[in-house]
RNA sequence: GGAAAAGUGGCAGAGUGGUUGAAUGCGACGGUCUCGAAAACCGUUAUACCCGUCAGGGUAUCGGGGGUUCGAAUCCCCCCUUUUCCGCCA
């Protein structure tokens, strides 16, 4: 969430910055009006609460000296019930201000070109070696995967429902040798130390890295127990560091990890539900980053360039767009999609997003670092970006080592990780 | 799931319903001493919010939330966490 303080200093900055995202900037005006009632709220109960703890102490004083102090007592009495309602009054208050923090974006940075959609974003470098060649006519993923009986579809659906794909034998083991990939090139080239997450998290979690209360409706939760499904590993793993203060000279920590990802897409049916384009349950690698304000930037840009290392060793064609302000997530300050080609669908799939929410993750869940022994601890930046997710990579790779015969070759950086090269025809 | 115990400042650990933001110890920081260091000694040592240009003043915080009371770390209720024991279990 946003800082009030910056608020109250900044309204119109923080207005602009609001619109520039499509959300209603009078937020920000709600927010304040609520504030100056907040203050004035604070100055009368505080001063009151001044005045009965000095006859508070009045009455101990009298009644240490075996007098009567009765009338101190009736006149306090009066006095409490009224810091009661005050009292009351000013939580209410500051609920409501707390709320439509909750619910006001975050503001994306100047460096983030404006626009009202993705039409907006802007293409910031493509990389297009081993783009399909063949001279006959992709089949799209779902054909491939029936063809070459490492996808099930349908019994997914039978046993969960549409968007829970099953992957069979060399699939399933496609599927393992990606996420395996991905953990040993984060970890041994990149620098990041892998977690292996709970997939389960509770109501302050969600809370802490922005998906409630905003986004309720996205998740699977399971009621009996308070617990909401992961969404991303995002959740679990910037949560590690919820309520903690970091020592300057440890950041930056990064962190990769795999999980599992719930999505309920409630909303969201008929757009590119097809196979693997949209689904309920995902496999991903996700980067953390718990960064240094000052360097968190350039954490950014070295975090997409550790999922291009990826896609590069993969030979999958992809390119990075940088998002627009309109068409940038509720949470981010700045972020980058990569999207991997798809023959097939002849377009471009998000593959992953990654994005600096700057302080805005950190206040909510207040990760702090100290920027020396003595000093005050200050918020962290947090960064993530998907490392990648692998059911639209997984079409893009399937897509484009097609071959004639109806086969699928396999990488070459994955072969030690499958124990096979090639996928032929059931 | 059942039973018991415990949760106090960076850590350890006192604490009677009435100047207790909280003894004491350790740690950390500053200083004296020293050529320097150690030791010793002296001092400082939480956070958030509100008012104030500053100086400063005020309020809150003893796991969390309610309650009793003129007044709660201290009494009552609920919840959470940890530890131990029992049960169940991959």
């Amino acid at each position: 969430m946003l800082d009030l303080k910056l608020v109250r200093e900044n309204p119109d900055y923080y207005k602009a910055k609001i619109e520039s995202k499509l959300d209603d900037p009078r937020k920000i005006d709600q927010i304040l009006e609520a504030d100056v009632r907040r203050r004035e709220l604070i100055g009368e109960v505080e001063s009151l609460k001044a005045t009965r703890n000095a006859v508070t102490a009045d009455i101990a004083a009298k009644k240490k000296n075996k007098e009567n102090a009765d009338h101190l007592i009736a006149e306090m009495k009066t006095v409490s019930d009224k810091i009661k309602d005050l009292d009351s009054e000013l939580s209410d208050v500051e609920t409501r201000i707390n709320d439509l923090l909750l619910y006001t974006p975050n503001a994306p940075h100047d460096s983030v070109p404006k626009g009202s959609s993705a039409a907006d974003n802007v293409e910031v470098r493509r990389w297009e070696t081993g783009t399909f060649a063949g001279t006959f006519k992709p089949l799209d993923h779902i054909e491939l995967g029936k063809r070459l009986g490492i996808l099930d579809f349908e019994r997914g659906a039978k046993i969960s429902g549409s968007g829970f794909p099953v992957y069979v034998g060399k699939g399933a083991a496609l599927e393992r040798a990606l996420i395996n990939f991905f953990l040993d090139t984060h970890t041994t080239n990149h620098g990041y130390k892998e977690v292996f997450p709970p997939f389960v998290v509770n109501e302050e979690s969600m809370r802490g890295t922005g998906q409630l209360p905003k986004f309720a409706e996205d998740m699977y939760t399971i009621t009996a127990d308070g617990l909401y499904l992961i969404p991303t590993a995002e959740v679990p793993i910037t949560n590690l560091h919820r309520n903690e203060t970091f020592k300057a000279e440890d950041l930056t920590v990064r962190y990769c990890g795999y999980s599992a990802c719930f999505r309920r897409e409630a909303g969201s049916y008929g757009k590119e539900t097809k196979g693997f384009l949209r689904v309920h349950q995902f496999n991903k690698v996700e980067l953390v980053k718990f960064a240094n304000p000052e360097g968190s930037y350039a954490e950014l840009e070295s975090m997409v360039n550790d999922v291009e290392n990826i896609l590069k060793a993969l030979k999958v064609p992809y390119r990075i767009l940088l998002l627009c302000t309109g068409d940038l997530s509720f949470n981010a300050a700045k972020c980058y999609d990569v999207e991997v080609w798809s023959p097939a669908e002849n377009k471009y799939l998000e593959a992953s997003s990654c994005s600096n929410f700057q302080d805005f993750q950190a206040r909510r869940a207040n990760i702090r670092f100290k920027p020396d022994a003595n000093s005050k601890p200050e918020f962290v930046h947090t960064l993530n970006g998907s490392g990648l997710a692998t059911s639209r990579l997984m079409v893009s790779l399937l897509e484009n080592n097609q071959n004639a015969d109806g086969s699928v070759t396999i990488p070459e950086v994955l072969r030690p990780y499958t124990r096979f090269s090639t996928i032929e025809p059931a």
